[in-house]
DNA sequence: AGCAAATCTGGTAACGTTTTCGGAAACGTT
DNA sequence: AACGTTTCCGAAAACGTTACCAGATTTGCT
């Protein structure tokens, strides 16, 4: 199959190609009459631009890069979408890359970067504890969002960072379920091993809440999932829970620091004859949209995703075309109080 | 930043430009010391060869895309996870992009080829009424996966198809609750005006059963999701639940034609005081992995999703490198009886 | 009418690779 | 020793653009 080129379109109209170049381009220095000739031509023979080649001369590609660290994340899903959208409307591209826990993402951030000529990248999830010398590296802007906390010690001006206080939301939460009376609350909690890890964060924020309340803390009762298993998935809540339920100690509240490992936990409990909200308070963390549907709905905190996920992508083209500088955003979350949650039997 | 080229790395190792390229491509006529220091070189100087560069000389580029028609939807992006793998397991990229009900996606595809030189594309939902032509023009391979019927006209060896037989595993769903007693099953369709829609299919399904159970339809019973609204999201489960319960019109079953619409529906029934199953049962379609873990948990046919799209990517893995011709694979859907169906209520 | 300025245009040199081609050196074989 | 082979290498020509520069034409102003 023939492809033609820019050359073959120059000849086409009889004219050379930088005239064409600029007919494409919307350079000011051309005549509309030949414009109007030359984008016609374009239109019949169907010609479109070599991106490589024009990448090649520009030296920088019209693209950015997303990478997720931490799969099967339906939270991700949804801010991946909404990127997606934002990249579309700036005529950008996107490249979506999965990487691996283990993985260093500032790494392969630099080679995607260094190979394809990127102009940005956005970081979703991950924990974050880079050396500074790597950030510093970094010849294009870097916004990280969803991802756990940043070492003090490096300089923010560095890179961006977009999403909610992890430990104080965690903290609100728990601090809920206390104010509803319960004293024996477990946690459900990924990668919390990781330090800094969004998994730490938010069993932070229960510690920090059981000491506010002068509770002590039942390593009993905080549940690590597996680390074999995927951190956040349904099925790793499910056997957290039963690893929970078979431990024996006893709890009237639930709190998984994701709303995926509660809908996992609910199951484990619903099939140890447990009722939610009867037997067993339960709430999440994220507010993704299932939990306002499930029976019973789920209480959860909930992340402002829509605007984590635009902003991010906003602020990533802001800093790429020098409108605005790194910058670091803390939203606020919001305690969504459902019908899984219960103040504690007193009779009990 | 001073970044390194090819030209750089030869003048410091003292060799000549073609020599370099030979060690990266990992090309036979090289001396293996020559080739080690090299490498050696790159390494030290952190030299990515330029992929815009590559491609250019190369007349195409190690990348796919992956084109979705149909938003928010759970399934898609655990197929897209899957793909992504795959592509990563071949050292290709993949580009990802979510394109509007509106727009023709072969059009959009042929013009990404264009310009970015890729080597294939995956589509993934929507409609299929291709014109052959348009298909015909097409370049690279393209595999859809979980898209709507294909026109009988259009020859099969211009493209790749994967998936399910929608109609038939709609209409085993609607078998079953008919077996289970059920003769009043409202059905909650979405994309249906769409000729050939996998929403078309499934309700066509739901008819094909009906009819061979000498059950007539009832069209109150036939529930449409508003085209304002997402097809396959849970507001719109929900919403369309709402109109239809509004109706008035009894039914003992109601059949969603995507598990996110079921679940929504639930909620819809649970505010109306209903119970699942015990005042009605409720079916979905797709067996996302979350309809195993909502209580009660959901009946629903089960595509073999992890399967469809490993295949999906190896299948256009496979035409793309000379191994596999275009071909057309229907895959066996499964049943799964769970919690939120039961036999019908002889005393009502 | 004359000249400066503005407008438009085409030629051409890059951009960083890969690949072809011919040649030099080293190696076997008679 | 003479020859063909093999092994390795470098020069240079692409790949399809964009951007610079210089030239050609038109316009605007005295």
């Amino acid at each position: 199959m023939f492809e033609p080129t820019i050359k073959d379109i120059a000849r086409l109209c009889g004219v050379g190609v930088s005239t064409v170049s600029r007919a494409i381009n919307n350079h000011p220095d051309i005549n509309p009459e030949t414009k109007e000739k030359i984008l016609q031509t374009i239109e019949e023979y169907g010609y479109v631009p070599n991106n490589s080649a024009r990448n090649l001369k520009r030296s920088d590609a019209k693209a950015i890069a997303v990478l997720v660290k931490g799969m099967s994340n339906l939270f991700f899903a949804n801010m991946i979408e909404i990127i997606e959208g934002e990249c579309k409307k700036k005529h950008y591209s996107m490249e979506l890359s999965y990487i691996e826990a283990d993985e260093d993402e500032v790494d392969i951030a630099q080679r995607l970067v260094k190979e394809k000529r990127l102009r940005g990248i956005i970081f979703l999830g991950g924990m974050f504890a880079r050396s500074e010398e790597k950030l510093k590296k970094l010849s294009v802007p870097f916004v990280f969002s969803t991802a756990g906390a940043i070492p003090e010690n490096i300089s923010k001006s560095l890179y961006s960072n977009i999403g909610v206080d992890d430990r104080r939301e965690s903290k609100r939460m728990v601090d809920y379920l206390i104010g509803l009376g319960h004293r024996r609350i477990a946690i459900l909690v990924a990668e919390a091993e990781e330090v800094q890890s969004i998994g730490r964060l938010r069993l932070e924020g229960y510690y920090d809440a059981l000491r506010e309340n002068g509770i002590e803390v039942n390593p009993g009762l905080v549940c690590h999932v597996s680390q074999k298993m995927i951190p956040f998935s349904m099925e790793s809540g499910y056997l957290a829970a039963k690893k929970l339920l078979a431990g024996g100690e006893e709890f009237t509240a639930l709190y998984a620091v994701a709303d995926t490992l509660a809908i996992g936990a609910e199951r484990a409990l619903h099939e140890a004859g447990l009722n939610v909200p009867g037997d067993v308070s339960v709430s999440g963390y994220d507010g993704i949209e299932l939990a306002n549907y499930i029976v019973p709905s789920l209480t959860t905190v909930r992340q402002p995703i829509e605007r984590m996920a635009r902003e991010t992508a906003r602020l990533l083209f802001d800093i790429i075309s020098g409108k605005r500088q790194h910058q670091h955003i803390v939203y606020e979350a919001e305690l969504l109080e459902r019908e899984s949650t219960k103040a504690v039997d007193l009779r009990k």
